[in-house]
DNA sequence: TTGACATAGTGACATGGCGTCACCATAATG
DNA sequence: CATTATGGTGACGCCATGTCACTATGTCAA
């Protein structure tokens, strides 16, 4: 064991230091792009020098990869309906788009920030492919079932999920990623309609429209 | 009147190295993704040197955005049978699509890192949105007289026609963008039944499969 | 209490890439 | 032959980055 500083409860000085950092780094990327956040900018908030900012990042794509943690974790829960509920697949596939669509409508400029972020450094860029290659693979795992079972025709599903998925990703940056974001309603249905009439059929498209899974 | 060089047919000095730097970074990009493009690297295998540079491009997204010129008029010759053609329009839809793969199977790379560009650059960026922006308007354009014809059921195109236009960049951009490539055949089946069943209807995806498009 | 030690934080430095500027060379024009 | 504009160059200053030696502070063990 090593000499922890605080033995109790109590947050340390490293832990708060840390968080005041990721905390600056979600108030700027809010309303600026990631490409304009820079080292200096991010600790004059903090109270804190520049150069500490390198004891708790390797550099901005760090922080990046922090916040991707954060929200991975909003996302997965948010898609959960579809990807492990039983039931109608078609109510499910309803709930998970709902989800994806309020958890991106909220944090829409945070996971903008993550994915331009992405293109600029290869380690951000593998976990956020990473990241959506989880969802490619719970996406097949759910189709493979349903097909199974006669609710979705037989194909080949993993380009299929392949797509479907950077179709939600990039539509959803695109439309809530930085402000003014759009109107959360249209893109749902869209999304909805899509995922819907190509993996179940157009015939489901007309009845049991959204607003029947919105509590 | 100005004093021209070349008063002729033959290419002056600067339209030679203004293609000598474009050609640099088309050599570049196929194997290296833009965020390790220089001026430095671009300008050495040119033989003139770096300040040379800054006489044909602002900066490195200056050549992009060249670039994206280029790419574009590729993608718009191959995006039209479906945009303006007439006829059975799954048929032109299957072409258009197979058009699309095959231009972004060959200019991956490239397409990519203008796509990475664009997040690091505001104009680069503004031109990018703009780019596909058209083919929202085209989109939207041919699902309104399509339902007017009854062949594509009643919806809001915006938002679909917006949805699916990110499918394709995104998922092509994904799945070409970066060696090793994906397999096209896959990509260009599950584009053409996502667009299809989304637009004409589930019962037109078994018959015409896409190698009846094919030469 | 004291000495040892780990952790938080700092200022200074070197680096690398960028964009600009004053200046030079060349070749066409009159 | 003088003029003039275009193509090209080296040097400069700038900005953000990442590292490093060093200080300060607080904790633990003897």
């Amino acid at each position: 064991m090593r000499a922890r500083p605080q033995p109790s409860g109590k947050i340390g000085k490293a832990e708060r230091t840390r968080a005041a950092i990721l905390n600056a780094a979600l108030g700027f990327l809010w309303s600026h792009p990631f490409r304009e956040m820079t080292v200096v900018g991010l600790m004059a908030s903090t109270g804190v020098s520049r150069s500490a900012f390198y004891r708790y990042f390797t550099d901005l794509h760090g922080v990046m990869t922090a916040l991707l943690g954060i929200v991975q974790e909003e996302i997965f829960v948010a898609a959960e309906p579809w990807i492990a509920g039983v039931g109608d697949p078609v109510a499910l596939m309803h709930e998970t788009i709902d989800g994806l669509v309020r958890v991106c409508y909220e944090r829409g400029p945070f996971i903008r920030a993550i994915s331009d972020a992405a293109a600029m450094d290869m380690h951000l860029g593998e976990a956020w492919r990473e990241f959506l290659g989880t969802f490619d693979e719970a996406a097949i795992a759910r189709i493979k079932a349903d097909q199974e079972q006669g609710l979705i025709p037989a194909f080949d599903p993993g380009p299929v999920a392949f797509a479907l998925n950077r179709l939600d990703a990039s539509t959803l940056i695109e439309a809530f990623g930085q402000h003014p974001r759009m109107d959360p309603d249209p893109v749902r249905e869209a999304l909805a309609r899509i995922w819907i009439a190509t993996l179940y059929g157009t015939e489901w498209l007309e009845r049991g429209s959204s607003t029947l899974v919105r509590t």
